[in-house]
DNA sequence: CACCATGTTCCTTG
DNA sequence: CCAAGGAACATGGT
């Protein structure tokens, strides 16, 4: 500062940083929570004015008619989540009980709100018409989910960040099972919302070996990774609020937030995650490689010298 | 071209 | 009946 600007001054033109979020990373509770806050203030107060079903798989055991008699001419009231479903309550325009619908986003689900006049996605699953826009799930895989069936989120252990979530109740399911500690961190029913890439994350935290049988955990082992989940979920949740995404469908982003990816540039885009997908990199506490091993059919990242039990 | 990635459900085995 | 392990699902990226 206080150069003065001359002619041959270099003159520096921001550009945006191109939102290509890495589309291989699959949504946990994090993604989900932040993506619940951004579509609320969308779709809070309005009306379906129509439904469009493109793939019926996605609607599970609910039928089209189903969802058409209970969907249209609804207000969107209250938006949740719930491990790593999306609750959509509906208050029907008749007076009469509000329904529950669930949304999870399989691993490559979005949902997003868009003017009715753009493309519509290839893979686009559902479309509610809400106006002048559209209310849009969208999965190139059609593993995610849109129905009325509650079954799944009745099986859900607790919330990791509320306090029905506590050290005590952990360490006891914790010590039930012989299974290693990373495939248990998966079971939705020990605590919900925990996917492959937190668990790593978590573990390596509490700096606990992911091959520790689960039953072998110490008292205060499990209350380190209580304290970890819950930390490196809260840290991701923050991070994710802060990524200016776009909702409204304007941009060519994927219109969701993917925790820890280092596309584009600036403090937004900075790697955060410690572990997971760095198989050879340097520990970031004491540098040694970062090993992947195979469990339960899946990726486990750690650090073989932090990591030990 | 063969294989890999993810979350959940379903099926089999002990 | 329960715990644990593996296949299946569908598609695109490498």
């Amino acid at each position: 500062m206080g150069e003065p600007l001359s002619l041959l001054t270099p003159v520096l033109v921001w550009l945006p940083p191109k939102l290509t979020l890495s589309s291989n990373r699959m949504p946990e509770l994090p993604e989900v929570e932040v993506l619940v806050r951004r579509l609320q203030p969308l779709l809070v107060g309005q009306v379906v004015s129509s439904v469009q079903v493109r793939r019926l798989k996605v609607l599970g055991n609910t039928s089209l008619g189903e969802l058409r008699r209970a969907v249209v001419g609804a207000r969107f009231g209250g938006v949740r989540r719930r491990g790593k479903y999306l609750l959509f309550e509906l208050v029907p325009a008749r007076p009469g009980p509000p329904r529950l619908l669930v949304g999870h986003l399989g691993m490559t689900g979005r949902m997003y709100v868009a003017p009715s006049s753009a493309p519509l996605a290839k893979h686009a699953a559902v479309v509610l018409g809400l106006g002048q826009r559209r209310f849009i799930f969208e999965d190139t895989r059609y593993f995610g989910r849109l129905s009325f069936s509650c079954g799944p989120i009745e099986k859900l252990g607790p919330e990791p960040l509320e306090p029905g979530f506590t050290a005590d109740e952990f360490y006891e399911h914790l010590k039930r099972s012989r299974q290693a500690i990373k495939t248990r961190l998966l079971d939705q029913r020990v605590v919900a919302g925990v996917g492959n890439i937190y668990a790593s994350e978590a573990l390596f935290r509490a700096r606990l070996s992911p091959r520790l049988r689960a039953c072998r955990i110490t008292r205060p082992q499990a209350r380190r990774l209580w304290s970890a989940v819950r930390a490196v979920l809260r840290v991701a949740i923050r991070f994710g609020s802060t990524v200016p995404l776009s909702l409204s469908g304007d941009g060519s982003d994927n219109r969701l937030f993917y925790y820890g990816t280092a596309a584009g540039q600036g403090d937004f885009y900075t790697e955060r995650l410690r572990v997971y997908d760095r198989a050879g990199r340097p520990c970031p506490r004491c540098s040694s490689a970062i090993r992947r091993i195979v469990q339960g059919g899946r990726s486990t990242f750690y650090c073989p010298n932090c990591q030990r039990g």
